[in-house]
DNA sequence: ATTCATATGACATCATGGTTGTCATGTCAG
DNA sequence: CTGACATGACAACCATGATGTCATATGAAT
């Protein structure tokens, strides 16, 4: 394959991502809006829920965001009580988060919700289809982050 | 498949859209500060000219945004000359937007620009993998967007 | 051990753009 | 003819990504 070709796939395959991001923020917004959280606090819970306690920072780096707006997402669980700090035994200044039983229960509910909902999506695709979507999509997520940092 | 397993693999593949839609648009944001454009006003002249003419909520309609939007983007649009105002045989109120040749070469130039920077991603993929991936694509954005869609 | 570059939290500001609302006017179906 | 809806214009709000600053802590180099 060319790579004038290669560059048409992956055109219409980015093509694709902004519609997706703002239709299912819109539907993952809507049944959040009850717990009071956004798709930006909702992220940052997820991190800290699957990857467990790390720094504000670190979730900056995994989510791609720099930590000033991390932190205000931080700020605000923390005030609702799904986060808390913790001493960090490498570093005496930077605290660890961590989810509280009651942010870590609530992420659960959250996740169990849209699972059940998504198992009705792109229904005539097989289970292979899906994995190589899904690793067709981190490479090129891969590819396009180096680019995004060669920025800076 | 069961719906749990779809339901997770769904819910990764929407996983990787956000940071590859913040990526890609600082990447491609980089390339078009020079011209004036964002993301969100080259989405418009992406549109017109890959569509043809057609009336501001046809536009937002097609980009999943409101009218509202679209506006400010065709009016910045004009301003600089990139698109213009046609008489709609259909319609005497809703008028039609066209690229102008200014705004048609200019974006020839950009997509040349990025479908070449395109065709060094995902290279350990083959075409068929980039067609399936787009196939899955498609198809999780037409369910999600339905699901937006019932939301209003 | 001292020094210096960097990391971090806290705070502030700004721009983009998605969302919502209003109003006058044009359009179209019943 | 009339009422429901579409459209352009304009306005306002707000979430959030981007950027900058500053004091302090940390770690590495000398």
């Amino acid at each position: 394959m060319s790579d004038e070709d290669r560059g048409a796939m992956v055109y219409a395959l980015l093509r694709e991502t902004r519609p997706l991001v703002l239709n299912s923020a819109r539907v993952v917004e809507a049944s959040l809006r009850g717990d009071g959280l956004s798709v930006g606090t909702r992220a940052v819970l997820e991190m800290l829920a699957e990857h467990g306690p790390m720094t504000v920072p670190d979730i900056g780096d995994r989510l791609d965001l720099a930590r000033q707006g991390i932190q205000r997402h931080v700020n605000d669980l923390s005030t609702r009580g799904l986060v808390e700090s913790r001493v960090n035994p490498a570093h005496r200044r930077s605290v660890l988060i961590a989810t509280t039983p009651a942010g870590a229960a609530l992420f659960a509910r959250i996740r169990a919700d849209e699972l059940a909902r998504l198992g009705a999506m792109a229904a005539e695709h097989s289970a292979g289809d899906l994995a190589t979507a899904l690793r067709v999509l981190r490479s090129v997520n891969r590819d396009v982050r180096q680019r995004a940092t060669d920025l800076r």
